[in-house]
DNA sequence: AACCGGCGCTTGATTGGTCAAGCAAATATG
DNA sequence: CATATTTGCTTGACCAATCAAGCGCCGGTT
């Protein structure tokens, strides 16, 4: 039997309906929300400036299309149209990864690390407003351990 | 000057840092985790079945497609896309709104509300073994209360 | 009672993502 | 060493969401 609990099982808690309906709300207003601060601001949306991020982030602003695009939780197909989207605007440029011909790097040109440097303050104040904020007094450890573990999704047994 | 904090503002805590990763991941993993369950067992995905749960929970199984739009967190249009995929499975039914002949209600059909029926086990255990598992010992209160307020997006100021 | 601005909803165009198929380089196999 | 399989990435087809424009009805004005 697939569905060992397929007759009706307990119902949430008030407490428990109420988290997940409220994560749901988060889920869908803070990217949304983020995104607005920043656009209107610097004009970078939360993909894009995801990418340039990570990037940002190795010895020498450049990786492979596989492993950024894990790093930004998206498809390698979505992340190549990311960087195609980047690469128009000169914020990236790709070069032929030299120990295996079939393999690309996304590399931060000079230009795209400045547009980061511009971006990355109405990033931050936009995180910490709409979200940390809100979770002054929480132990931030334990947290951030949960929230891990929840985003690490075990294959649908 | 639009932007008070141009310059270079305090970065994140690696605690602040871990945990706004973290939700980035949860963000992205949990929806499709969720929907890969449910599909898997039951066909329906998330955004199908949050409308049929919400017009399930009203007295008569009705709702105006505003109001439905606004608990779904879509965008009216895209309230009207479900609807009609619900429709044309059988499991929603449009009526003219008596009392203002522009309105539209989605009603549950009997289709739709067994479908449910079967649907809600499964989806329960998909949001108790990816979530709420993971915030045992926590508290449930205080942290809904925080996901509520972050939510709440405020305007873009 | 004829108009007209606003409202409720749908429709068209676009976007940003997915999956599946394709292609070229790399590697394993007979 | 030739061929088959696998790997890394792109491309094509699609899909679900968005925004903006459109359509018909409402309700207040004159």
């Amino acid at each position: 039997m697939p569905n060992p609990s397929a007759a009706s099982p307990q119902p949430l808690t008030p407490d428990e309906e109420s988290l997940v309906r409220a994560l749901g709300q988060v889920m869908h207003v803070l990217p949304r929300a983020i995104d607005a601060d920043m656009v209107g601001d610097r004009q970078l949306p939360l993909t894009e400036y995801t990418a340039l991020m990570n990037l940002s982030e190795t010895p020498d602003r450049r990786m492979r299309m596989n492993e950024l695009a894990a790093l930004c939780h998206l498809s390698l197909s979505g992340m190549t149209r990311t960087i195609i989207r980047l690469e128009t605007q000169g914020l990236v440029r790709r070069e032929r990864c030299e120990e295996d011909a079939r393999g690309w790097n996304a590399v931060l040109t000079d230009a795209g690390y400045a547009r980061l440097q511009e971006s990355w303050p109405s990033h931050l104040a936009a995180v910490r407003r709409r979200f940390l904020q809100h979770f002054e007094g929480f132990d931030l450890t334990q947290l951030a351990r949960a929230f891990q573990r929840a985003g690490t999704a075990e294959p649908t047994d």
